[in-house]
DNA sequence: GCTGAAAGTCGGCACCT
DNA sequence: AGGTGCCGACTTTCAGC
């Protein structure tokens, strides 16, 4: 169980990746080594799945972003299990969900330019057996990302 | 402009934003003070905007995932401001997105469960002024998560 | 723009409360 | 559980190549 230490440690390190353990034990008011403790307990556990820069997207030449609703035929199970598979290896999808409603996935892509997007649409997409419809909706402004998961409200974790 | 070593910086801090310098440095073939010159000067461009722990959302008591879209009453501009800073607080939204298409807005939304996520719904977004129309995709299941931005296939940075 | 050395700082562990 | 102290490793700066 967390207690209130726990998910200060978690806030601290979810705004700030790289903060210094010693820096993290005076922010929650804990010695180092009691903190690193329970950093390293955290991360056992699987409360933290890992640290990673978050990279500007526009100036690494990404300036076009698109979610996209697949539907696939699903007369044939097997083509479930492919487009899964195939999905993995393509760079441009930045995230992929299975959805409830009339599509099957919902995907994120990430293209550089408009003609990269179309490209990957119409030659790589939609040409993955099984796929039947391709709905795309472009992205004109983002808004809000990666909102932060603390603090939890009233919210009583496993 | 960024060379193979600071594409190879990039990537490695992208994998594991708590690498030490040296660690890193190592792996790019480079002096420890070189490295970090490097990644002050990334840091300091905007290729990097920042370091963060990533939080195992159904470990901290979210079990629910949902894409909504929502249309607002385009009649009034205000309305549109006013929706921009009330998501902005809202802590079950995780993203937010303005998109082409019929909806005016795609947003994620975290919840801990389902009566929590349609209690959301109902009494908070559905009362927010100008919003017209909700439709809502539940995630059954998560296939890919943030996928990497770099190797860059191809592109020319700005 | 990189290297190497020096000084300050930190992480990790043993031990104690 | 949390705190103290220690040592090896690391970060960071700066002079020099």
């Amino acid at each position: 169980m967390l207690d209130q230490i726990d998910v200060k440690i978690l806030r601290q390190l979810q705004a700030n990746g790289r903060l210094s353990n010693q820096d993290l034990a005076d922010q929650v008011a804990l010695s180092p080594s009691a903190c690193l403790r329970r950093v390293k307990t955290l991360e056992q556990e699987g409360y933290i799945d890992g640290y990673h820069a978050l990279l500007n997207a526009p100036k690494l030449g990404y300036r076009v972003e698109a979610f996209v609703q697949v539907r696939i035929d699903q007369s044939n199970d097997d083509w479930h299990d492919q487009f899964i598979a195939t999905i993995a290896d393509l760079d441009e999808i930045a995230d992929a969900y299975i959805i409830t409603g009339n599509a099957n996935y919902l995907l994120r892509i990430r293209a550089r330019d408009f003609e990269h997007f179309s490209t990957f649409i119409i030659h790589t997409l939609n040409r993955i057996a099984g796929v039947r419809d391709i709905q795309s909706n472009m992205v004109m402004q983002n808004l809000k990302n990666n909102g932060k998961l603390l603090p939890l409200p009233n919210s009583v974790p496993k």
